[in-house]
DNA sequence: TTCTTTGCAAATCGTTTGCAGCATG
DNA sequence: CATGCTGCAAACGATTTGCAAAGAA
């Protein structure tokens, strides 16, 4: 995600206005590794900004999607992930607890990002690596144990 | 995904059962290109099937993704989509209108996918490059020149 | 027979929308 | 001041859940 300046800029730009809700969602979204939801962006920003809607953290999620500034993914929880850090790194996700962290750098790809593919104009990319963190293999084999204790 | 016949005997090792809706559900993504939301492979379905329930379609759709036979992922147009094709390729997702395309062959990552990441036994990976496909920028000029013919 | 799965319908809950008042440029 | 933005609350709609009946093994 680019700067504030550059974000407020780029709304001036297109007719818009620079709020106190925006930069105050620009700066919860500023350097965050956290993969946060809306919900957990929200209960962030009401600790200084009570008054701030639901609608309104959507709406300027939605356009910071739009505008390739964020990327939104979905690990299966039922909830809707965003991130802004859009320099090249992947995601590492449980399919059993739907968690998610950054995986190591080796794993992702050094292919530069294209400016143009089958027509499409490139604004980023998106990386995700699915399978079972270490608490959840430890579940699953505690479960086989039981299943073959139940065989005896 | 895996042939059928591999599923079934997946599904008879964990002590489950090898029902008409499940071989349907698994044919009806067999080699599925179209990146299906849950209500297209039930329009779909319900032809041959009348009686499935989404209930039971989103219930076998989760545990093939749990199983890293599908994959998930989401667009943006509020509708999530399955792809059963785990080889190497990525996906092109226009971020105005939400529909995807495969991306071309060059765009793929050609690093292995690894057994292990950070202690998470890996299953799939998941790629996607977010842009505008060609209508949505034709859209987007036309906007730009009615904005200039409005400063004439 | 046993235990999983199905189907129905209701419930859930994340996200969007409509509109009146407000604040930016 | 003109227009875009916000907040509220209601609407929406995709997905999940509970439970009784059905059917694999």
């Amino acid at each position: 995600m680019r700067s504030i300046k550059e974000l407020s800029d780029h709304v001036r730009q297109q007719g818009g206005k620079v709020t106190p809700q925006r930069i105050a969602i620009w700066q919860a979204l500023t350097n965050d590794k956290t993969h946060p939801t809306a919900e957990d962006l929200y209960a962030r920003l009401t600790v200084a900004m009570p008054t701030l809607s639901l609608a309104t953290l959507y709406h300027v999620l939605n356009e910071l999607v739009e505008w390739g500034e964020v990327r939104r993914f979905d690990t299966g929880d039922g909830h809707t992930h965003f991130d802004p850090n859009t320099t090249p790194h992947a995601e590492l996700v449980c399919l059993r607890c739907h968690t998610v962290i950054d995986a190591p750098k080796a794993a992702y790809t050094a292919v530069a990002l294209p400016h143009e593919l089958a027509g499409y104009r490139i604004v980023t990319r998106s990386e995700q690596y699915f399978g079972y963190c270490p608490a959840c293999q430890r579940l699953a084999n505690a479960m086989n144990l039981t299943s073959d204790e139940r065989i005896v």
